[in-house]
DNA sequence: GAGTAATCGAGACGGTACGTCTAGTCTTCCA
DNA sequence: TGGAAGACTAGACGTACCGTCTCGATTACTC
């Protein structure tokens, strides 16, 4: 796996694998225990072990040491694909209710928050995480979907994305707007109510 | 209107209205100029002719300061009620077509995401911010929805926080996320296919 | 006693005697016990009980404070004249005995370093240091020598500030650059040295 | 040339000889412009062009810098020897005239002043500067002193440092209390008279 | 294998901002 | 109106990090 972007320069086959793995679990490490506010550079590197410089001459800023961190937490449980039981609501519930759960665990909801703010700011990085964690999660929800539709329990005219933005888009923004509590009950409402939008 | 929240010593009583606005102006003004990441206390100290103490005794945080001008923007221009023409499709699109246009206009763009990155990791000032600006205009968006139920454009068994989560979630969510365009286009899908899942 | 200098417009007739006393006070004891370094207006007004406008309407400068709390130091325990017993070394010994003992009293020696410290920056209140407290004391000085001279125990033409400067200022000047130990054996050696070039 | 004192920590060898320099003219060149009670350490950083933490690495105290500035300053025009002609007297009205010249000298007086200030309330500084510049100074007095009492010039049983401190000290307590003009005719004074005093 | 070139840990550098502290002024209310 | 209280503008304090830089010491390719 390579890091986000990276300057021409140097040599990315002399690239200590040692350092760029002890950087990123110092980045997951710290950025959960004293919070994203007082994560710094410097403080991985410290805790890395690792010069600054290692650092800067591998990541063009904090939101992609971020980024590559959280992409190897994430790479390390490829699913695959969505459940398939033939029960699209329970299917989706399933999966919605583990995304909950995921970002209820503190080891997941302060590196993800993280991460969120670098996004919100910055363009590019923004399309990275679009292109290399967001649209591949993405590609399984539509595969589910789209099954769905072939086993007619989805209307056909209904635009794939349109219906995952229904069906994810209020979890997580109730999770990065604390407006209320996540929970399975929400979960399963939202389901059931997104759904008889999108039956046929 | 109060700050955010403050310490118990000073006595607000003689609290100068003065600079407590050339500190939210400046704030305001500074966010939409340099962008948030370069958003400093003593920027906005120089900027609104004041000293930091006066900034450091009335506000704990950088992210509070973004609320009350936050706040002072939005007072502004409320609107009282959501309209209400008898064509709940029509009103939610004309609502939703204005909040992104809202998102994309710079001068409101840019402090709202500055608010919303200090609402991600304080979860004081999400509180805060879910009490004093969400559940006003969240109140008015239920209004709505009721009035639709009562002239039977509305299922009578939806919850009216699930509904507003699933119109409002999605748009959001992908303004936060830049995870595709907010278009027109996009918000009528999206309030098309969500109303198919709340009517009776 | 009035203040060292004080600004045209207060009417002094009004001045509260018990502030006054409370600021000097609290002067001396806080230059005793936190050090001239950190002996700030603001901290004697606390400490004096005392609104930090009053010290400013009556004092032009910190400097100024210390003086007169030293002035109300020292004129307690006003002398008159120095002993004159006949044997001028002996009175002599006793008198510089005294002066180095008084400046090894932490009760006198750090308000003196710190008055010290500002006559050095501040000729006004040099001036005023010569005038007030230094002039008086050396007049008593210059009065026992002239009464030796009377005596025929020290020469007629020897210029009675250059003998008090040989006697005291060796003194004052290892007190303040600390370059030896101020003891007895220290003050008689100088006495009976500079008395050899002062005698007939 | 090393600092005064210096932390443990940073590694000297790797210490900016050109920041080190630029640091000290800067304090020099300040103290004289805007004198001591104005002199800050930010301001220094910024007239040397400098980060303050250089300054903060090596230096523990304003004092301090002031010192290696005063090193500076005098290890330049080291004389190595008090003059000799064998006319004593001469001899120390040359050095102590010369030495009142230098004291009325702007460029030396105020940085004089300033350091001597830190010395009032340091005693570490005091016995640094008592080591590393008022000995090497009075070694040389004491030099020209023993000399004299070897070509019978001056008493064999008198202490040099009280000597010293006899012609010396007069001066430099007028200079610091400014009890008096600091002339020529001053100067032949004291040593006319201290030296009376100092003969067999 | 020796030479060489780039990475590595380390940390000093010029800077910027932090949050605190004090200066000196101004305003309000009390006695 | 003087005094106690304390908010105000201003700016230095000493600290923490930024991102750049230089320094040997590995370390891995090239010849």
């Amino acid at each position: 796996m390579r890091s986000v972007s990276q300057k021409a320069t140097p040599d990315a086959s002399r690239r200590s694998e040692t350092a760029r793995r002890a950087i990123l679990t110092a980045a997951l490490d710290l950025v959960g225990r004293v919070g994203y506010a007082k994560l710094t550079i410097e403080g991985i590197a410290t805790a890395a072990g690792v010069g600054k410089q290692t650092i800067y001459r591998w990541w063009p800023s904090k939101g992609s040491i971020l980024f590559d961190a959280f992409l190897s937490l994430t790479t390390d449980q490829q699913d695959g694909a969505l459940p398939d039981t033939g029960d699209l609501a329970a299917d989706l519930k399933l999966v919605l209710r583990a995304t909950v759960d995921e970002l209820q665990d503190p080891g997941f909801d302060l590196p993800m928050r993280a991460l969120h703010t670098e996004i919100v700011h910055d363009p590019v990085l923004a399309a990275d995480y679009a292109t290399r964690l967001d649209e591949p999660m993405r590609e399984l929800k539509r595969d589910r979907l789209r099954a769905a539709q072939r086993a007619g329990q989805m209307s056909e005219d209904v635009d794939l994305d349109v219906a995952v933005d229904l069906l994810f888009g209020p979890i997580l923004n109730r999770w990065v707007q604390r407006t209320g509590p996540l929970t399975h009950e929400y979960v399963d409402l939202v389901v059931d109510t997104a759904l008889r939008g999108l039956k046929p």
